[in-house]
DNA sequence: TTGATATGTAAGCATTATATTGCACATGAA
DNA sequence: TTCATGTGCAATATAATGCTTACATATCAA
């Protein structure tokens, strides 16, 4: 049976997960949510962040995979937005880099 | 004996070695010079691109400690310069991150 | 109805990042 | 001297990030 809380390395988009955890309260925020599921507004006042950049920190995550948001109704009757991280395994060495580096085409002018 | 070309990972700025990773280009960069070292002006004609937009990305390299350059004296007496990327071995785990995201501190706004 | 709490997002601004063009200097070989 | 090749870097333009303030909607409880 296959995790499906675990990203799978043959799916990564390692240029956007690289990117997600290059920025500190990112990582924070994926290191609060690994530990425990928290709905937006109580993660933006552990964090001490305004929401709007929360959201704009989240989607980065979300976008690499890394967290997914989904909503739920609590029992008092409000919509509620619940992130959780998801499980993952990277093993960063020289033959790794390599390995991706072959899957990268360089383009006329050195653009991606 | 400690290998002197492997980045110790209790020296590694994560936040700077991620951001230099989040890039295609310097990842194929990492990756030819992992094979061999070049030489500038080399290393810019495999890639395709200009010598100062490959600086940009070599210092960004350089001060997340991937790469290191160094000046050389050609045969012929031109002065070269030589990067080499180091080794390195990162283990990418939720224990990992959470280990890493506690010792980032939460700002009073959430910056850092 | 008002206040607290949840959601979402637009608009503006300052700072970085990315990428180009152009110039300067040095050496060896033709 | 001129050409090819190596070095370095300034100046500029454009795009992307990071962050703030503000506004809008919805629900529950007082």
């Amino acid at each position: 049976m296959v995790n499906e809380n675990l990203i799978l390395s043959s799916h990564i988009d390692y240029t956007k997960l690289f990117d997600a955890l290059s920025h500190p309260m990112r990582v924070k925020v994926i290191g609060i949510l690994l530990e425990k599921r928290r709905y937006v507004s109580e993660l933006a006042k552990i964090m001490n962040m305004s929401r709007p950049l929360l959201y704009m920190h989240l989607k980065k995550l979300e976008e690499a995979a890394i967290v997914t948001g989904s909503y739920e109704i609590s029992d008092s009757g409000k919509s509620m937005k619940y992130y959780e991280a998801k499980s993952f395994d990277v093993h960063l060495t020289p033959d790794m880099i390599i390995s991706l580096s072959e899957t990268i085409p360089i383009e006329p002018n050195g653009k991606s």
